[in-house]
DNA sequence: TGACAATATGTCAGATATGACATATTGTCA
DNA sequence: TGACAATATGTCATATCTGACATATTGTCA
């Protein structure tokens, strides 16, 4: 992770770590953080390949537009757990889920 | 999803559901289940194969050995997010992630 | 350009997950 | 068997996530 990356990261509201620790190890962090956007985006490729507005789509899934928003934005205040919730609903399966992960 | 594996599940406290939802459909919420379950199974075995207590585990994550108890146990408390989590702070990535998915 | 649809951002009360603790159960071995 | 280590279960105050709403920004097209 380099320090553009970091900003980028910090501009979407994550803190990513002290500079020591940034400067340092924490494959971990970076992990966590690609593996949520992998399931964003995995998200968003699913809601447009159906044509739905993130209006639409929220109904589905009794949220509303301002989550998916961020669902697809990767915020932070976004858990894991809701992304995946919601590719399921979406249709996706553990082994589509898992091959967005990789 | 049998009714040996519902009772299995109601057992372990998930609520699955109404009849008519359970007899139906939702692949959903079975995947989402099975989905956890198999984090839980790679967190034990991961665990494991480092030669560690829960309790050694708890204080690594900075968390406590009934918290991991739990997260083994795919108690419906605990979030996949932990669960990913504590899989990338005990060396896991991504990938191998994925892998313990499908 | 203006007008309208879609998406993004900020905030907050209520819902859910968390670590911590107590205690119960199970496992192991002398 | 008893004693001790490991794991499991129940509960709760606090922390974090969530849907909802308001509003801002961006996209599109006549």
């Amino acid at each position: 992770m380099d320090k553009r990356k970091k900003k980028d990261l910090e501009s979407k509201g994550y803190k990513v770590g002290s500079v020591e620790e940034f400067l340092g190890l924490s494959t971990e962090e970076s992990e966590y953080i690609n593996l949520k956007l992998a399931l964003s985006e995995a998200l968003a490729k699913r809601r447009k390949k159906s044509n739905l507005t993130q209006a639409q789509l929220a109904k589905m899934l009794k949220s509303s537009q301002s989550r998916v928003a961020k669902m697809e934005k990767g915020d932070p205040t976004v858990s894991v757990d809701l992304l995946v919730k919601s590719l399921l609903a979406m249709g996706a399966n553990k082994k589509s889920i898992a091959k967005a992960i990789i």
